[in-house]
DNA sequence: GGTCATTGATTACAGGCGTAATCTCCGCTT
DNA sequence: AAGCGGAGATTACGCCTGTAATCAATGACC
């Protein structure tokens, strides 16, 4: 249970799949528009850390960090547990919120258009 | 902050939205699936009147509760939470992965299609 | 009317999270 | 070689959460 992942971590994790590895000073830099002092972005990446979702390699006395997860892998598992959590795995219900709020631009909806488009299983036969 | 729904408390709502009033018993037994001790069903009931998410009224001693909210503002709030939190507000991102996910059932693309030619906002124009 | 059972209210407590400060170790600088 | 400055490790601490037990009030039964 223990290996979950908070929202503050999740945006830690966010830097380093965006570029990696990074010192922690660097993940820092990249995180300033949180506001989060230093010593508090130095605890996420501990965590991380301990939870065994980074790695680092050590470079003279500092550390260089990694994901050690991959973020679609990530995204995935976190995706699948809201929707069991707040949809009771109820798909349908989920795309339905999402696709009637009011976040969704005409420009996501082509997007998602596509991407059905793109999917294989839809011709006739609903097998 | 302290107004947000933990995934117990979530539990507790669902069944609420399900049907209502229900007195205490009542919830306990419409979650008996989740093993709970009738405790921790009251206690979750107890901060879900706290949060003022449920209401009550008091029918001889006992209670009978109601969910205070709409389930489907709920669902648009904590969908809009989780958008942010693990997308980074990246709808089209949390489209295509969950498009992506092994979950969607020719049936749910299919409905969802459905959804997406009932959406007014696909013309040509781009506001 | 008094006692008891039960219901909601209060209290408990450990572990996770946000948010840091302090400690410790070690490589550079002088 | 000695000291210092900075990096990660450890510790702190209050709030939230999961999970209940205990407390207090009150309606039902005798």
């Amino acid at each position: 249970m223990s290996n979950r992942i908070s929202e503050s971590e999740n945006l830690v994790m966010e830097v380093l799949w965006q570029e990696s590895p990074l010192s922690s000073v660097d993940v820092v830099a990249r995180l300033s528009s949180q506001g989060w002092n230093e010593k508090t972005v130095k605890t996420f990446l501990n965590r991380l850390v301990n939870k065994q979702v980074v790695s680092f390699k050590k470079d003279g006395r500092r550390y260089l960090y990694s994901p050690a997860v991959a973020r679609d892998d990530f995204l995935a598992r976190a995706s699948e547990g809201f929707l069991n959590k707040v949809f009771k795995g109820d798909m349908k219900e989920l795309l339905t919120t999402f696709v009637h709020s009011e976040r969704l631009s005409t420009e996501e909806l082509n997007h998602l258009k596509q991407l059905l488009e793109d999917e294989p299983s839809t011709p006739e036969g609903k097998s």
